[in-house]
DNA sequence: TTGTAGGCGTTATCAA
DNA sequence: TTGATAACGCCTACAA
């Protein structure tokens, strides 16, 4: 457990010079460094961080809150924001809040308790999710990034996925494939987020008809509840904004002897492994789920290390075509 | 920013009263009780975690080395640590290997580094990963836990499923089915994780007739490289040692006009939701990895404290049906 | 180019 | 039941 100190006297200078020596503060003589350099080997040193933390009021460590981690979406985002921390040696703290049965007000504290750096909010598609913690955060100085979700505060960065371009690409798809009556299948959404894919319909169709919107719930059974809906409005483009539902959606439809893309193409927003080994594969919205996380973490680096960074980060998203249209 | 010390001079005592009082070290006064009580609440003081992490020489942030994260059975894993953690006000950072390209090395250096409290190493059933690194771990006298893969070393704990159980349950699920021509399909495996599966197959059957075993690759075309052997050696039920290529099997043998179940009966290790949206949805044997990471933490806690631990934890498997056998 | 000294916020060791 | 004092390992004026 060598310290600072000890590398100092071992090679015969300061403590401080051998911190700024480390810290590329400044440069040392040729002789000093290699004096330097052979006692960190000697005896093995291994500077604190959490010494340095203290002195310097600040942490390496970047805290993610997310609803829950054992998802493919959100793991996929974390692993972006995971690759980028470590290339500037910072550490990922995660906060599942679904799980953890915290208050707002535990986690304020867990994140000044533990001195963190910054911290990525990945926000639901569904819910305003710590919309009152985030000005906690900024109020203690804590820098903050909102990624996932476009919301219209503005004193943080946010970092989301255009969703009137993934609802404009979406219905030129489906309306390339000659499917002209589309339903747009949602869980339970604010209208703001409704309306944004709605907006990219309309930019996509020159026809004022609108898209068929139906939402599902959970426990609901879709053969019976969804399925008839749709063809009983002679449907033959559906839209389905939640992954998971397109699956089983494709599923129900696929039971009742319903042609996929033919009869009726699915179009599923969000491209994870879920799309890919559905049967028959479906052709989806890609969100950039990655690169998010790699935009988010590169923005929360710059606040925390005051540089400028762009307060708004819209990302592409991309047409993944498979087999269901 | 009010600090210990801003407490202890607004309640009129020391700070060390102050500290021993929140840190429930001693008993003391009512009286002072209460006057700590408001000036807590009045300066808003949070403590500082960094500060007493420093004095005590000890973090209380856990690290879990992962390959990666964003696949549906390490993040469940990494789930149930991070519930487990949080409840005992710890806090949980994540390493994922595979994409951070660090030698084993440095990450040695980042828990030490970082005072990481105690690492939960999770490991795959392929390969024997950071095997080196342990040693380090415990040299630096690092808790450690290594999850999700059966090693033969003594010197730390160990949380696996019990593969042996797997094969076994497995074999006995198939041959309840009528299945008496078993394969085994897994990818490129040590020879001692495939010999549990083989044992416990054993234990299933009174005959002395082996399984099939069959190993694909990654970029293998299953319809082509895998289903014709199947067929050609009449195999009417196969056990999958990987969830994915279940999946994927599954898929190639339904385009084969294979009856799934009827002519052949598949079997998915591993209960993710790839299995529940399978076409038509796998029976699997379920490897806990909820449970496994709640175990995973609770021991490295026991390990941190000092307390009584066990040495060796084998979770049990069981068999989920559905509709592939 | 290098050194000295003080302090970051907390806890542990004494002593009262 | 409480206090004074000295660390923990590092960084940063300021001084040389």
């Amino acid at each position: 457990m060598a310290t600072l100190k000890d590398i100092a006297e071992h090679a015969n200078v300061s403590a401080c010079t051998v911190s700024r020596y480390l810290n590329k503060n400044i440069v040392v003589k040729k002789s000093t460094e290699e004096r330097i350099q052979t006692a960190i080997k000697e005896l093995g040193y291994v500077p604190n961080v959490v010494a340095k933390a203290l002195k310097r009021k600040e942490t390496t460590n970047v805290a993610v809150i997310l609803p829950k981690i054992n998802s493919l979406n959100y793991s996929e985002i974390t692993s972006g924001i995971s690759q980028t921390l470590i290339k500037h040696n910072y550490n990922l703290f995660i906060y599942e809040v679904d799980n953890l049965h915290l208050s707002e007000a535990d986690v304020v504290q867990l994140m000044r308790e533990n001195m963190i750096a910054g911290i990525i909010i990945i926000g639901l598609f569904s819910d305003l999710s710590f919309k009152e913690s985030i000005y906690s955060f900024i109020e203690w100085g804590i820098p903050v990034v909102y990624a996932n979700r476009c919301i219209s505060y503005s004193d943080f960065p946010i970092v989301y996925p255009d969703l009137t371009k993934a609802g404009k690409i979406g219905a030129e798809h489906l309306l390339s494939k000659g499917k002209n009556r589309i339903a747009l299948v949602h869980k339970k959404l604010p209208y703001e987020v409704l309306e944004l894919f709605l907006n990219g319909f309309h930019q996509a169709s020159d026809c004022e008809q609108k898209p068929l919107m139906i939402e599902i719930e959970d426990d609901m059974n879709l053969s019976k509840d969804c399925v008839p809906i749709l063809l009983q409005n002679h449907i033959n483009g559906v839209f389905v904004l939640n992954e998971l539902s397109a699956v089983y959606l494709t599923k129900a439809l696929v039971q009742a002897d319903i042609r996929i893309a033919e009869d009726m193409a699915v179009l599923s927003l969000g491209n994870s492994l879920l799309s890919q080994i559905s049967t028959p594969e479906l052709t989806c919205v890609d969100l950039q789920n990655l690169e998010l996380g790699i935009r988010s973490a590169e923005i929360i680096l710059s606040e925390i290390r005051k540089e400028e960074f762009e307060p708004v980060t819209v990302l592409e998203p991309f047409i993944v075509e498979r087999k269901s249209s």
